[in-house]
RNA sequence: CGGGGCGUGGCGCAGUUUGGCAGCGCGCUUGGUUUGGGACCAAGAAGUCGCAGGUUCAAAUCCUGUCGCCCCGACCA
């Protein structure tokens, strides 16, 4: 980065200085969130919701179309509900939010706050569950959930974060195995597709998966710090919580049978993951599919062509906005100059630039913010052609993602090389491992590198010795620090 | 849960050592000149110095207590 070019963010601490430090100030200078007055809980400010907004339309399309409706639950659950599954309360017990009063009165019961909602849900399934014509039953919510997390981090990890959970009943064990799968497939489409974020499929060791799941598959993406980010999961629940909750419907042999579950989400982690991949020093890169503002229309004022240039400016505001999330910057007060910079912080994919010089050749200006590419495009052209530079912008990021992410992931074969990797450039390391979570869990005190996930299609075929213990196996899996 | 840091106009800070009119920069308001990569001039508004108690003629400053938030680590979407 040249002097030059650091002038033009004062306010956001260098990516390469303190890539924490860069996170926490983007977040707040780009008005994304702001700290709220409750320990490890923020207020989602309109700029940031509305990049959620967008994720939630596009992701609740997806869910919509592989046959789910969505449902309400309620926010709290009677505490002994949600002890009913053994390891469900062991992972849970220690962030749960309690309510001991309600008013005045302490309550019979005290009632936690929904850490997820396996438990609330799967009472009411219990009830709506009586037949295999019954099945499958398919419902996703789109609600807060309460995690009394020790540490937090805007976005990445907070007291209560939004999120869906989708929760499914099926007759047999296959079909779950299969809507578990498939809605994994719909995340990773949706996260490649829509924030142009590569993610890597695959299956979570069982010290990592979720708290009461028989399985949980994952997608994992690559920050640009080197750490992972876990972006969502799928579980295939088993007959966990079936059996504790007494899902149970009559099959068409006569037999009343225990029903097989799955649950699966995504949250407002995902702009934490659309930020550290993208952003760069000079702020936030939105992806234009979830971009707030796509293309924002910056006038260059002067005396003389003052009314023109708004005019122009006007025009083609109206003019985009069929097909393109346009905003009109025509606050006075403000130079061109200050206006440039406050948008490429905020990330807006596209700059129009409007100034007497335009209005003379009849071109507007375009600036790319990806690439910071300048160039004039015929102001009629223009509603037919930014579609199209949109896209390119989007397989751009996507592109310059996955390509961050194969050079920083290392195949290694011996404990010596993981470790000079991890301390020096860290990122994804592929490596062979025995399935001992003995080894794992001695690979992660001294590494504090975790399995990120077991590839659902492995690239290497061949057996290989464990990174840890050496011995002879078959199972390639991902490697990482983590948020 | 451990370690560190910080609470003073909206934001960032100075002032605390050695008690004595609550200040600076940015932002904000109004008016004017400007506007092709963070413009300038002028006039303004805005603070119970985190909270409680104590010492003192006098407390942002000293003493005691307390609350909160942030960052970094161990555990988790």
């Amino acid at each position: 980065m040249s002097l030059n070019e650091k002038e033009f963010v004062k306010e956001v601490t260098p990516r390469a200085v303190d890539f924490s430090q860069w996170y926490i100030d983007l977040v707040l200078k780009t008005e994304l969130m702001d700290y709220a007055p409750i320990k490890g809980c923020m207020a989602i400010r309109p700029y940031g919701y509305a990049i959620w907004e967008n994720m939630q339309q596009l992701l609740d399309k997806r869910i919509k179309a592989t046959g789910h409706q969505n449902a309400y639950f309620p926010l709290f659950i009677p505490q002994s509900l949600l002890q009913k599954e053994a390891e469900h309360v062991e992972g849970f017990a220690p962030e749960v939010a309690l309510v001991t009063h309600g008013g005045d009165e302490k309550l019979n019961e005290p009632l936690v706050v929904r850490p997820t909602s396996e438990a609330i849900i799967c009472s009411m399934y219990a009830k709506w569950v009586q037949s295999w014509r019954d099945l499958p039953l398919l419902i996703n919510q789109w609600c807060n959930v309460v995690r009394w997390e020790k540490t937090t981090r805007p976005f990445l990890r907070t007291s209560e974060f939004l999120w869906q959970e989708g929760h499914t009943v099926h007759a047999t064990e296959e079909e779950a195995e299969e809507e578990t799968l498939k809605m994994l497939g719909v995340y990773k489409d949706f996260v490649e597709t829509e924030l142009a974020v590569p993610v890597i499929s695959g299956l979570k060791t069982e010290r990592e998966k979720f708290a009461g799941a028989l399985k949980t598959y994952t997608i994992e993406a690559l920050m640009a710090d080197g750490k992972a980010l876990q972006a969502g999961t799928s579980h295939n629940l088993g007959q966990h919580f079936s059996r504790v909750f007494g899902i149970q419907y009559l099959d068409t042999d006569k037999q009343l049978k225990y029903a097989w579950q799955t649950s699966w989400g995504v949250s407002t982690r995902l702009i934490g993951a659309v930020i550290m991949v993208h952003g760069d020093d000079r702020g936030l890169k939105l992806p234009p599919q979830i971009a707030p503002v796509q293309a924002v229309i910056v006038p260059i004022i002067t005396k003389k062509k003052r009314e023109e240039v708004f005019e122009k400016c006007r025009e083609l505001k109206t003019k985009l906005a069929p097909k393109t999330r346009v905003q009109l910057d025509d606050r006075e007060g403000y130079s061109a100059g200050w206006k440039f910079n406050e948008w490429e912080m905020k990330g807006v994919p596209l700059r129009l630039e409007v100034g007497p010089r335009d209005l003379e050749r009849g071109v507007v200006t375009v600036v790319r913010r990806d690439t910071g590419e300048k160039s004039t495009i015929p102001a009629g052209e223009l509603p037919q052609r930014l579609p199209h530079i949109l896209k390119e912008i989007q397989d751009n990021l996507f592109r310059q993602a996955l390509a961050f992410r194969e050079e920083n992931t290392h195949f290694v074969q011996n404990y010596a090389e993981f470790q000079e990797i991890l301390q020096e450039k860290m990122g994804l390391i592929k490596a062979f491992w025995c399935g001992d979570a003995a080894c794992e869990e001695k690979i992660k005190d001294e590494t504090k590198a975790t399995i990120r996930c077991i590839p659902l299609e492995p690239e290497q075929k061949e057996k290989g010795a464990c990174l840890f213990c050496g011995k002879e196996n078959n199972r390639m899996v991902y490697f990482a620090r983590a948020y």
